[in-house]
RNA sequence: GGGCCCGUAGCUCAAUGGUCAGAGCAGAGCGCUCAUAACGCUUAGGUUGGGGGUUCGAGUCCCUCCGGGCCUACCA
């Protein structure tokens, strides 16, 4: 028994969640959790809401609410969501939490101890309306280069220029449009990556396997250019972890806070210190899981994320932990995903183009979503949701090639032998060509899933369901029934068995519908099928079942062309 | 500007430099009647974006052009 760490990117606090955002890291994180539970592995698998940063501070604002409060509520409502999508977290955890605080002070404190932070004066804008510093992209104005009026300062959307926000004309807070602004100077914390570069480079370069999209993007921040840069740690902002704290190695940095992205990493160890809490264990119980000199050393770390979230992963995090010079674990594998565009474009939160969580989970149950967005997973480029699509799947893989099977099979039996598993006939050559078959397929889908290739795992689980099928129709027990009615027996008393074999396999993918088949076969115990001879003929003559429920309904065309026009933008 | 990724059947995607480039869906034909009109079998469909090159051999490696996307460090 192994055992597996696995972080999920932090969902951010302002709002709900589209799929896109869903299927780039909650989502195959919990595939992989569920599956190496089912292994018999020892897994803790971390979330949290990022609660941080100017964006929460004005989301808060727009609802009316003080910033605690708001994230509390969003908090609430992301959590609500990740139940409904059945994202089985150890801990849902928030990068506000006292824990947090604690904790990322203790590795600034460690860092700055260690050299590896400088204080730098530096001038912003402050907007005297808004009464706050304003990041680059929330002062607007006219561009220089093309006079597009609505340029951000960080960059003119129109002639895509890189920009200086003191290079705008007229410039504007976005927030407020008030441009009564003025450029002030302020000191904030640098976190020497420079020196670190070194080491984070040799490191990654020690990383032979993982995603290409991972290491291209990791190597391209270490070596573009003047190569890994200094990065500040620290903003002019009131909610946050506070940066001047008792024993910091530094002074002058009251009313400031850390980043979010130097917090939110760190969230994830703080999150395990929260379920640590939560369950009433002691330190030790969560340490093991991240001090690699108590107990984390034999830790595999799994961290699933966008592309978007790559450098931070790959180079800050590691860049804190690393700098720190306390023996915290280092990520073992970084699988990152792509982006999943909606419809001929991009999903869009501020335009309501797309499907958002809430939405999705009030049309259809969340295993149709699990099992589109996975079997569709980002991996090797960006991939595309489309209505049809997403119709044809549901469809064809759930209703017609599995659904259809369990409800045959178990109304069959139940019409010629009643609904218990029929005794009588054996095993014929027929039947052990299908052994050997799911055999071979379970270890190919066992291989994909190890491997986190999750469309591949989809396209083999998909496989290992029609193979039920092809046997069936084959066998033909309806026809064997009347001259051979023990073969028709033996075929039917196979074809049942494997239901809670598909159950088990399904259940990282599909888990409520695996468990509705369990429980109609009242085969609950089923567990993974290491023995596949042994596994189909668990359930003995004379067990009793029940004819479940269709698992599945399909997705009709006229629902389908409604959803499409109503997703189709301005939520 | 620089960099990265992608381009394969109508659609969504596979293919350590090595049999005839493969699946699923959609299409066509046949079969079955247990089942959510479901299932199975057969079949058609490709100058692998274009053009050059390396090689005994290129979807794969190199160059170039075309097209799409992403990143470029203060949104997260």
């Amino acid at each position: 028994m192994a055992r597996i760490l696995i972080t999920s990117a932090l969902p951010y606090i302002n709002g709900i969640k589209h799929l896109g955002n869903l299927v780039g890291s909650q989502l195959p994180a919990d595939l992989y959790a569920r599956y190496m539970r089912a292994r018999g592995h020892e897994v803790m698998f971390i979330c949290a809401t990022d609660e941080h940063g100017t964006p929460a501070e004005l989301a808060a604002a727009k609802a009316g609410q003080p910033v605690a409060d708001y994230c509390a509520e969003m908090h609430g409502v992301q959590a609500g969501l990740a139940r409904g999508f059945r994202l089985s977290f150890d801990h849902f955890g928030r990068s506000s939490s006292a824990r947090n605080h604690a904790l990322t002070q203790h590795l600034a404190q460690r860092l700055g101890e260690a050299g590896l932070i400088e204080v730098v004066a530096e001038k912003q804008v402050y907007s005297l309306a808004d009464g706050r510093f304003l990041p680059d992209r929330y002062i607007e104005g006219t561009c220089p280069n093309c006079g597009y009026d609505r340029a951000r300062g960080d960059q003119c959307e129109n002639c895509t220029k890189q920009l200086d926000p003191t290079d705008l004309i007229d410039p504007r807070s976005a927030i407020s449009g008030s441009t009564d602004l003025e450029v002030r100077e302020t000191r904030h914390l640098y976190l020497r990556q420079k020196s670190l570069r070194g080491a984070i480079s040799a490191w990654i370069d020690s990383q032979a396997d993982w995603p290409i999209l991972t290491t291209s993007i990791a190597k391209k921040w270490l070596n573009d250019g003047e190569g890994l840069q200094d990065r500040g740690i620290t903003r002019d902002l009131d909610w946050g972890v506070p940066a001047q704290f008792e024993g910091a190695p530094w002074q002058g940095m009251e009313g400031k806070v850390f980043y979010v992205w130097f917090d939110a990493p760190i969230e994830y160890i703080s999150a395990t210190a929260e379920w640590a809490d939560v369950h009433g264990l002691g330190e030790e119980a969560w340490r093991r899981w991240w001090r690699t000199d108590e107990g984390a050393a034999d830790v595999r770390y799994v961290q699933f994320m966008g592309k978007d979230n790559v450098p931070f992963h790959t180079l800050s995090f590691p860049a804190t932990l690393m700098g720190s010079d306390e023996p915290w674990k280092l990520v073992d594998y970084v699988k990152s995903f792509n982006y999943l565009n909606y419809d001929g474009g991009q999903f869009s939160t501020s335009q309501g183009r797309g499907v958002f969580m809430d939405q999705a989970l009030s049309i259809l149950p969340a295993d149709y979503w699990r099992w589109w967005l996975l079997s569709h997973a980002p991996e090797s480029g960006d991939s595309e949701f489309t209505w049809e699509n997403f119709q044809a799947s549901v469809n064809k893989d759930l209703a017609d090639v599995l659904g259809n099977f369990v409800s045959r099979i178990t109304k069959f039996c139940r019409a010629k032998f009643g609904e218990a598993v029929p005794a009588g006939g054996a095993w014929g050559p027929r039947e052990e060509a299908l052994l050997t078959d799911l055999s071979a397929r379970v270890a190919a889908y066992a291989a994909h899933m190890e491997a986190i290739e999750v469309r591949k795992a989809a396209a083999e689980l998909r496989a290992i369901w029609a193979a039920g099928n092809e046997y069936l129709q084959s066998a033909a027990p309806w026809a064997a029934f009347k001259d051979d009615p023990e073969q028709a027996a033996a075929t039917t008393r196979l074809a049942i068995n494997l239901i809670p074999f598909y159950a088990a396999l399904s259940a990282p993918f599909i888990p409520d519908a695996a468990g509705e088949m369990l429980a109609a076969m009242r085969a609950e115990g089923a567990g993974w099928p290491g023995d596949v001879r042994a596994t189909l003929s668990a359930l003995p003559p004379g067990h009793g079942f029940t004819v479940p429920e269709v698992l599945f309904r399909k997705i009709a065309d006229e629902e389908r062309a409604e959803w499409q026009a109503r997703f189709a933008g301005r939520r």
